[in-house]
DNA sequence: GCGAAAATAGACAGATCTGTCTCTTCCACT
DNA sequence: AGTGGAAGAGACAGATCTGTCTATTTTCGC
């Protein structure tokens, strides 16, 4: 372990800290539901420190998203990768993925998917991350098509994030995680035609 | 027209008028977006006739779902039953009627999963009602598939309704009606198959 | 170790939230 | 016409929300 430290222990810097709690109690509660005072609190940071980093509300809502993209595009894909080795077709492997997601102890829906129920059309930003989101997922969707042979790749993508979306959806309503196992046999169905 | 009422327009009930305002406003901005003054002030009446007829916000949220899980579901079956005259199969018929939905001024996503955005698990009775409606459609689309000589009635329903999930999801993210399209696609090789 | 930059503690303002309370007015029915 | 119950008007309480401000302490690069 190398002494990058002091022997004291160093903290994150508070505007880690004020995120990391974002990303756990926003998603957990929803925006609304949480308030400035509680990240600050749970952060263990000065609301100064705070304000200095993040101008306002709306600003640690879209670092927010932005960081929860780049985290979950990035376990997605990895975890997809590993799943895949020496498996074929990869598409249904995607709803392997999303059961281990469902079945964490902290599964609460889709962050994305749970903004759109928290703003209206007004929130431009925040809609624009969420939906950019979204349309990378697609475009992964459609290079896995692609490898699995799928003629019209593009259109394929856009109905395995159709069924995607409904799993996610389902698993939250239920608080199961069969719905994976439905998009397994789903997105088969569509490999197969 | 029978003269049921003087002369003069009669308003409605407070109660209902309440409920109308709860129906547009919750559905549209979200549940912890609109406050009760807001409610109040749109329907034009006292602070203490709202707290009359509802002890507090979380009941008029529960009223709100349980006259959405009617409305809704009545318009469902009755447009689908229209759209079904002579066509078959009746399952991708269910697209056809979500489209007309989404291409509707007011869309909003499905409010049923707006409330999970806004809820934790703490909120028992607003979860339950949005799971019943759900199983609900879930019966009623099984029934559906049944008419279209499907097999195993009950997986299909299951599988076509998340398949509705996700349409209205994408519709929602994407402000476009073009995932009824995919919907009626995925539904007619369900019950292809 | 020094000085600048960052973080802290906490009071404060002003808006908004749910819910309570009192007093008045209206209206339907007898 | 009179009465009882529903509805209205609006002040009020207490909590919570976002965001500002000041003054002090800590930290880190040089």
């Amino acid at each position: 372990m190398p002494a990058l430290t002091t022997s004291q222990t160093r903290r994150e810097p508070a505007r880690q800290r004020i995120l990391e709690t974002a990303l756990v109690l926003f998603y957990a509660e929803g925006i609304r539901a949480v308030g400035i005072d509680r990240i600050i609190a749970d952060a263990d940071v000065a609301k100064m420190s705070f304000y200095r980093h993040f101008p306002s509300k709306a600003d640690l809502v879209c670092a927010f998203l932005e960081e929860r993209h780049t985290r979950w595009m990035h376990w997605f894909t990895t975890r997809h990768a590993e799943l895949c080795r020496r498996r074929t077709p990869k598409l249904p492997v995607a709803a392997d993925v999303l059961k281990e997601w469902f079945e964490g102890p902290d599964f609460h829906g889709c962050a994305f998917i749970n903004i759109l129920a928290e703003t209206t059309a007004a929130s431009t930003h925040e809609r624009n991350i969420a939906s950019a989101h979204k349309e990378e997922l697609k475009r992964l969707l459609a290079g896995i098509a692609k490898t699995d042979g799928a003629k019209n790749t593009a259109e394929t993508g856009s109905l395995a994030l159709l069924i995607i979306e409904g799993a996610i959806v389902r698993a939250e309503m239920t608080g199961s995680s069969k719905p994976a196992q439905e998009a397994r046999c789903l997105l088969s169905l569509l490999v197969a035609r």
